[in-house]
DNA sequence: GATCTCCATCTTGGATACAAGTTTCGTCTT
DNA sequence: AAGACGAAACTTGTATCCAAGATGGAGATC
């Protein structure tokens, strides 16, 4: 029971080296935030790693306060599961969360789409055009993604609904823990999904709000169904697996 | 400078009185989290109005560290506005944003109605009744408004995606800022707003899927609508009170 | 008299101290 | 040896303390 005296702990990087950079990344309990989501999202601390706050704080260098901000910000956003002086632990990853943010992204983007198809212009298309240039220069799946993201975003603003985008983001979450968890499998996929992309900017450049829905929901459904499957089939294994060990219970 | 001294401040009820009842409610963070929350929603908290943390903590008898993250959450859904080492204040309420939850709210709540036509059976039939029956029934506008959430919530239980109900209630804050302002003109079109109720219902029974999301978009814009126009009626005469004064920025 | 400077005061951000409940493990009893 | 009991070692929730920037006004200066 004590594993702790292995020194592979996890990333001893502290937050803040205070090195005179000038470093002005606002408030510490964001900065917190934004690693935790970025460490759970990616599957660096898979679902039930324990996130008692005073480890964490011995992690990143900072005191409980900002940690703790971090934790409920996350613990509202169904990341991390807090019990009350009992512990932290990082939420499983959930079919049904998955499901839903698949719901409410597809509508609200493919409303989105309709939105643009109004207020599209030349300077819209040629920058939706240049993201889609990226994404085919893009050497890691990362950074596909990170231009995926650019293109969605995009038609939000175009939309003069970016606030929306935010709503889609935050949801978005538990989609996300699914893609990178099928971060292999979906790399032979790319091309298909840049297709798509541009069907979409077809659809916007002929202003067929019908077609450019369309192209979208077409996309959205691709990659839900993708990752669906593969989460499926990981969830199946995982089940095997669990099934040849000791029953324990973790509340 | 010295406005402490009226006994009018604000209510000066605390939030635990430690009374021997077995109140058990949770954490104070949520409890302060919930009274500001309607405070400012029910516009007992006007815009503008000052949040100083020690204030709220005299105020409702709790220290600044439940206060603190309640003010966090609020900031979260852009309800207060922080600004470090200087002060909070009650967020202005925004026609933007009433757009936005507009736009969020229709897009999903219809889609939310095309699922229950799906999902719907005699059982759920006669809830929906029941929730009709006692908003005819309800004496004010806040008791009406209660039933009025439980039916839209309802579809989105029927539909199996009670989280996006979830997202929705959290978009929605913005929307219903501007309806208790407009609560007095509200008043006398409840009886159409059931009986747009009533038509979604009839939809539903139906199994008409088209019908029943033509008519809860017809509703949700209708009361958008009226909503909009007394808000921006309210914004103008707000304008000119406020040309008449001498310009004072408070940032 | 107008304006600039400086400082007392107030605000929030972060760190620490205290409280209360839960879990775990050792010990005692049967 | 097995189970029940209890205390110590955790956990998170709350309260308080310290730090640092922002504000506003008093006083000095031009």
């Amino acid at each position: 029971m004590l594993e702790s005296e292995d020194m592979t702990d996890k990333a001893p990087e502290p937050i803040q080296p205070k090195s005179g950079a000038p470093e002005k990344a606002g408030r510490l309990a964001d900065q917190v935030y934004q690693r935790l989501l970025d460490e759970i999202v990616s599957g660096a601390l898979p679902p039930g790693t324990p996130m008692a706050e005073l480890d964490l704080c011995n992690r990143l260098g900072v005191s409980r306060t900002p940690v703790r901000e971090a934790l409920i910000k996350l613990a509202d956003a169904d990341l991390v599961r807090i019990y009350p002086q009992s512990g932290t632990v990082v939420a499983p990853i959930s079919r049904e969360a998955f499901g839903h943010a698949q719901f409410i992204r597809e509508h609200l983007e493919c409303a989105l789409v309709a939105e643009a198809v109004r207020f599209i212009d030349a300077t819209a298309l040629r920058e939706f055009g240049e993201i889609i240039a990226e994404q085919e220069q893009a050497t890691s799946p990362a950074e596909f993604y990170a231009r995926d993201e650019a293109f969605h975003q995009a038609i939000a603003r175009i939309s003069r609904h970016e606030d929306v985008w935010q709503v889609i983001r935050q949801t978005k979450i538990h989609f996300d823990r699914v893609r990178h968890l099928t971060l292999q499998e979906d790399a032979g996929h790319i091309p298909l999904l840049i297709q798509q992309h541009r069907e979409i900017l077809s659809g916007l450049a002929d202003l067929n709000e019908e077609r450019a829905v369309a192209a979208m929901r077409r996309h959205l459904r691709e990659v839900f169904r993708r990752a669906d499957g593969i989460f499926a089939r990981q969830e199946e294994n995982a089940a095997e697996l669990a099934a040849k060990r000791r029953p324990r219970r973790r509340r």
